[in-house]
DNA sequence: CCGATTAGTAAGTAGATACTAACCCGTAGG
DNA sequence: CCTACGGGTTAGTATCTACTTACTAATCGG
């Protein structure tokens, strides 16, 4: 507390004020941080607060714009999806690349989820500059392994949100839901197995004398119709 | 707001309460509701609602209570699971259930993730039986198939949280994130899709010449790729 | 129809919350 | 040296929030 005389210049205490309010609303969210816990927390008083950001709903839009800036997800898709490999190669390390960042940075999930639970104004773009245009390319990158042959026909954002939902969702239950008290699992192991099978369920079929293969597989109507369509 | 002059029976007025305070907590947050405007969709003043209801905690909790009994999600996969049929009619009426429910009541889906988020002390009982054992007896149906030589092998946990992945959070991106405002896909089309995808990812090869099975599972890189190279 | 019980309200209270007005003080520039 | 500026604080204030106390009025059994 009185740890830190301080005397900072205003871009520095800004910055910190907004790492503290990052990290608190984080975990409590909007409504549930308080401008008095922020001010604790830098080592300051509240009417400081009120010096750097007009109100704390102007704080908090500070902290989200920051997040976004300093993430920039596009671009990382972007730039993951163009590296040359095999298809396991390249959804392996996008795979392990979410995995880590959010393991490492929980308050960005949570965030991110706040932000889409309590409907801010803004949180739409925020939500969009995470999840929509992320798998927008993610899709395209389907869409062409499929027009390739190499992917079976399937709806490319469908498959796309298969993809991301099984890593974004086990890295939820993991950080968010204390699923990772019950069991250890490490990020490789986790983004091979989620990859191995995303990816044979995605592959066209090779090649085969009949179609009729799966006996265990049961009838779904219509599905066959697309499978042989390729 | 003068429309209900009242003066119901006692369980009558607590059901009411905590049908609104469920609608106000799952959109709002605990934190973000207040117990005035609780009791103004009630129609009724604030000091009704202690009369109920110990505190705004006690409330909160048998909101909880009551979703957690509505629902009964346990029963509810264990029932799915013993249902005779294919694997992928099993599944696929699995996802259904889970995506209808989901949509109908988006209510459910909110308050686990706020619960979840702003970490209540019994949330953690919340999610256990929502997510827990849910997917407890998901990887047990998962295990048995493996066993039988029907799926391959494959941590039966999570293969269970792959498939749950993508079907919830393609349901939390349609309803929370107001994905659903730019497509329009019906339940079935999507069910049977991801349900497809899983399926095809999980089914062990039928025998080849050579029985090693393993080659498709142990190494990683690029092993897909001589198989889609087509 | 009376009297007790029970549903419901009016009018608070103590403490929190976002935000402000007025002042303090170290230091760099003239 | 002194003064202007900018980082920082003190001490508020109006409003809100969960919760209470003391009351009123509808209903029901006898």
């Amino acid at each position: 507390m009185a740890t830190a005389p301080a005397r900072l210049t205003a871009a520095d205490r800004r910055e910190q004020i907004l790492m503290q309010a990052t990290n608190l609303f984080a975990r409590q969210g909007y409504k549930g941080t308080t401008t008095k816990e922020i001010a604790l927390r830098a080592g300051i008083t509240e009417a400081l607060i009120f010096r750097h950001f007009a109100s704390k709903e102007e704080l908090y839009w500070a902290v989200i714009e920051a997040k976004i800036d300093a993430n920039s997800p596009k671009e990382r898709m972007r730039a993951r999806l163009r590296v040359k490999g095999s298809d396991a190669a390249i959804l392996g390390g996008l795979a392990e690349d979410i995995l880590e960042r959010r393991a490492k940075d929980q308050d960005l999930s949570r965030l991110l989820l706040y932000s889409a639970l309590e409907n801010h104004r803004l949180s739409q773009r925020f939500f969009r500059a995470f999840v929509s245009s992320y798998y927008g390319l993610l899709a395209e990158y389907i869409a062409r392994r499929t027009r390739e042959g190499v992917f079976r026909p399937v709806d490319p954002t469908l498959a796309a949100r298969a993809f991301l939902g099984m890593i974004i969702y086990h890295s939820w239950v993991q950080e968010l839901f204390g699923g990772k008290r019950y069991q250890r699992l490490s990020v490789q192991q986790v983004s091979r197995t989620l990859v191995d099978v995303w990816l044979k369920g995605m592959l066209a079929e090779p090649a085969r004398r009949n179609g009729n293969r799966l006996s265990t597989h049961g009838r779904f109507p219509g599905q066959e119709l697309k499978r042989g369509r390729f």
